[in-house]
This record gives C-alpha cells, structure tokens and sequence, in this order.
DNA sequence: GCTTAGTTTTGATGCAAATCAACAATAGTT
DNA sequence: AACTATTGTTGATTTGCATCAAAACTAAGC
C-alpha cells in the first residue's frame, strides 16, 4: 500500500493483513449491527456499501472496487453501522483495527496513511452529498460515470469503455432517483451520442460533453 | 476530551491546543483550497460547513456547534475542499496535526480517539446521504429539527425549544430543498401542532410525531 | 421615527422526476 | 429448447417540489 518503507517494515506490515476472505456474488462482506473488529481492504471484486432505514429502503452510498478499503464506519461504535455486499465473486484482506493501531503507532508513515484513507472518505461522501442536494438526473449520472471510469482507469482499464456491476436500481439509489430515471437518463445520452449503451456495458464517446453537464448543471 | 487519562498525560494532551481563534459572525474559519495545518475544535459559536460547484453553487454539507471537530477534510491532500463559515461570534482551539499524530503515537487512547472522531463523520455524512437520496421534504425537516434538537439537549439546553442560527436558505441546501419549501413545511408542522415556529425560534411540541414521519416515511 | 436590506411567508404556475404500467431483453434453471 | 425470474426499456400520467412573484416581517443605520 503506502511508499517508503524498508524491506523489514514492509513483512512487520503485512503481518496486518491475518487472513483474506472470500466473498461469492451476493453475500454481504459485513452487515448493519454487526461488532466491529477489521478493516477490510478490497483484492478483486466489486461491492456496494448501503444504509437501511427501519422501514426497509436501501440508500447505497458507495460503490468500491480493488485498492479501497471498507469497514470505516464501525470504529466509532465497534459496530457496523452500513451493509457491504459483494456485486461480483471478490477477495478482500481483514485487517483487524486493533493490530492498525499499534502498527501506525510504530510507523508514523502507516500512521499518515491511514488518517488519509479516512479523509479522502469524508472529502468522497461530501461530494455525493453536493450531487445529491444540487443535481439535477443528467448531472448525476454524468458524475457517475466520470467518476467510475476515472476510477477503472487508474487501475489499469479502459478510459472509455466499463461494464456496470450494478443494477440500474442499485445506481438510482446510489444517485437518489429511481431506476426509471437511470434508464431514460441513459437512453438519452445515448441518443445524444454521448454514450453508446448496451445493458451493462457503456462506451464513453463524448467525454468532454459529459464533464460539462457534470461542471455546468445550470446552464440552458 | 477523551476520559481514562492521568494528570501527566493530560498535560502533555493540552500540549496538543496550541493556540485560540476568534471568529466573528459571517467569517471564514478555512475555505476550499487553504492549506491544512490544523484540525480545529469548537469551543464556542455555531458554524456551517459547505462545499461549491465551479459554477458557484453551494451545498451545505453539514452544522458544527461546541464540542465539534472541523478540518478533517484537509488530512486527504493537505489542502481544505470546504467552508466553514461562523453563524455567530465563536472561538476554536487550533491544533496542530503534526502534534496530534506525535502524541496520538504515544497514547493509545488518543489514537482511538481520534479515529472515533473521523468514523463519526463517516456515520453523520452516511445518515445524511440517506436523507437527500430517499427521503421526501417532510422527513427530511423532521430529521433535521430532531438531530439538532437531540445534540442541543447534550450540550445542556432544551429538548424542545431551538433558536436556530441559519437562514432557511441555509437548511434548505443543506436538506437539499429550496428555502421556499423550507418554510412552507415549517408552517404545515406548525398548522398541525406539531411545532411552535417564529422566525428562528421553534419550539417541538410533539417530538413523537416528528420522529414518526421522520422513520416511517412512505406510510400515508 | 423612517428607510433600506435581508429574511421569511404565502400564493400561483410550471416542470422534472416519480409512479403506474406494459413489454423486451437477458440470464438462469429444468 | 422451453420456462421462469430478473433486469432493463419505454410510454402515459401524476405529483412534489422548484420557480416566479409579491407581500410581510425583522433588524440595522440614519
């Protein structure tokens, strides 16, 4: 993970990581209500991390994917307070909190690392919660987009081709509209030639003319 | 702060508040692409917290009162990505996030402590994500008036009566409606005796049926 | 006091997205 | 291949909130 650390560093820090674990498509990684004792760093897969309220609606707030880290949320309480359920077979590694702490009280790089992981969640959430109060559906979905592919490519994959591993109800929760929405939305920048769809997979065609409905949302 | 420490720890603790600032009423505590030195916590005043679109649009990302902690958003990239903006005359402790994460690496119990606080914003901004994306402008005020109502009584002050100290524009960016909107659901709460409303005076008279359309919102 | 600027309330109208509904495409199962 | 369940698209209609507009209230300054 973090940078500049000597060989004899780096084996003390993969003694974090005790176990991976499995998960099918499907099952949930970790549940609302559930005791907190590990972060969770992503290997392969892809997952989505919910909210419920008591009447049951679902609210996704995050998609993740290899590289990111999910479990955050239940260090405050020791419990897990968001539902996180794998949308393709994935492998994650637990790394129980407790040895964290000591570790980055040793390593004042770990240390750093992880107040920043902590950080770029916030700074994330805040501006889900700028698409959720301000956009209009077009600029939602733009954002997703853009953001989604900035994300597959600086992994390695194509800047203008992705295959969704969601539903398109799982993106309307995410973009608080309802799946309808996402279709039409969908089906008009296809029409616009913005996008090429085909059920799961997108083709980027304009990027330029997605980031200005994403930058300019009130601009007719 | 944190309890469970010794004289000798809690002075090398207050070690960490390096100084006080005073802010007057309408002014910046840090804005959106400040550097970040330090986390700052509210020792007294009430602030606002907000992020902007290129175009200029704000969104209202959240309320801050005594007790509170801001700045977390600048450990990610060194540099703040919002506002924070005094609703009256307050004052802050600066402290320096170098010094917190040197003693944090020598006192186990500010090192939890820390991490509580940053999980604690995850889990605030997850329950606000929950109220932009699914829920309607009743449920949205009631659990806006209960939220802050709630940490009011912790600090000591009523369980029913509020002053509120932001505009309705304000609320509405924040609850992601418009200010009109804002006040017509005021006055309906108020026609059903719900609550008490007089400009930024409101007082709950039934918290009960606040909480019913704040938890069971699609039931009509 | 009066004046001005900012805030809040209320009304009338319009629109974007929700809802209701039907059908098409796809994947999974027997 | 046929059948079923899930997911996705598209159309018709409704609705909650935004927008536009005007008036009432409050606070600050002269």
């Amino acid at each position: 993970m973090p940078l500049g650390f000597s060989n004899q560093e780096m084996k003390k820090i993969d003694d974090v990581v005790k176990t991976r674990r499995r998960i099918k498509q499907g099952e949930l990684l970790f549940g609302n209500g559930d005791t907190f004792t590990s972060l969770f760093a992503i290997r392969t897969g892809f997952f989505k991390t919910s909210v419920s309220t008591e009447d049951g609606r679902e609210q996704v707030i995050g998609f993740q994917m290899a590289g990111e880290i999910v479990g955050l949320d239940g260090i405050v309480n020791d419990l897990h307070n968001c539902n996180v359920v794998a949308l393709e077979d994935a492998e994650v590694c637990v790394m129980p909190f407790s040895n964290i702490e000591t570790l980055s009280r040793e390593f004042p790089e770990l240390q750093r690392h992880i107040h920043k992981i902590m950080s770029r969640e916030i700074v994330r959430e805040n501006s889900v919660m700028m698409l959720l109060g301000n956009m209009r559906a077009e600029e939602r979905l733009a954002g997703f987009l853009l953001n989604l592919v900035q994300r597959m490519h600086a992994r390695g994959f194509s800047q203008s081709e992705i295959v969704l591993r969601m539903t398109r109800e799982e993106i309307g929760s995410y973009l608080g509209m309802k799946l309808e929405t996402v279709s039409r939305t969908f089906s008009k920048f296809s029409e616009e030639g913005i996008i090429e769809v085909k059920q799961r997979y997108v083709r980027i065609i304009q990027p330029d003319v997605l980031k200005k409905i994403f930058n300019l949302q009130s601009c007719d």
